[in-house]
DNA sequence: ACCCAGGGTCATA
DNA sequence: TATGACCATGGG
């Protein structure tokens, strides 16, 4: 109940966030790896690279040299180890028959495949399964773990996984609702957590005194 | 100058 | 199973 609650605030105090921006299924994957730990920002500048160099395919990077692909994936961090998750994914992708194919397989058959990919845990997964793929699997991030123990809706000692399931069981398996409520907890992660650490600060005020 | 971002892997114990 | 080291740029 305080899960669905706390959607419900946060989506009136900031309303819809439009995620995952990427014209494609394939240019959110990429996002997904890009991302891990680093600022969407930064992702934005290494994807606008590749498509610049005409080079946001599964094909042409596996085909493009590792000093070229890590130089276009240079803003987003760790360019190096990127560049080799990014073509392990690629290589997964281009054997597994590409999105369509993929789009066949059930969600726990296709969550263990991408869990399979060199580079590519639970949370870069899940959102690939969620924002590439719209399946109802709930991302779970630190923001999520930080925002819901602050509040003491959950311990913060529970495994990614047990986090799913709370929030899975919480909620109506509802991709758009899923959509919306990973991106509202990493833009009230980013606006306000991060700078008062007290949740009685925050627009959560309400679901922390209940 | 310091902290952290829309994490994951691997070695070690 | 559970820590720690490591990866590396860019914005605050």
């Amino acid at each position: 109940m305080r899960i669905k609650r706390t959607y419900n605030i946060l989506f009136k105090q900031y309303g819809p966030q439009h995620w995952w921006p990427g014209d494609t299924p394939f240019e959110i994957m990429v996002g997904s790896v890009l991302t891990q730990n680093t600022a969407w920002t930064n992702v934005e500048k290494a994807i606008n690279n590749l498509k610049q160099a005409n080079a946001l395919s599964a094909e042409t990077i596996l085909s493009t040299h590792h000093a070229r692909l890590a130089k276009w994936l240079r803003p987003s961090g760790y360019f190096n180890i990127k560049a080799k998750r990014l073509k392990n994914f690629c290589q997964w992708y281009v054997e597994q028959g590409g999105f369509k194919s993929l789009s066949k397989l059930d969600t726990k058959r296709l969550r263990e495949q991408l869990l399979s990919v060199n580079g590519v845990g639970p949370e870069t997964a899940d959102d690939i399964m969620l924002y590439a793929f719209e399946r109802p699997v709930f991302v779970i991030d630190a923001y999520t773990r930080r925002i819901f123990s602050r509040i003491g809706a959950v311990s913060g000692e529970e495994s990614y996984e047990e986090l799913r399931q709370i929030f899975e069981k919480a909620l109506k398996p509802d991709v758009a609702l899923y959509n919306e409520y990973h991106a509202l907890i990493v833009k009230h992660g980013k606006d306000i957590c991060r700078s008062r650490p007290r949740c009685d600060q925050c627009c959560l005020t309400g679901v922390c005194q209940e």
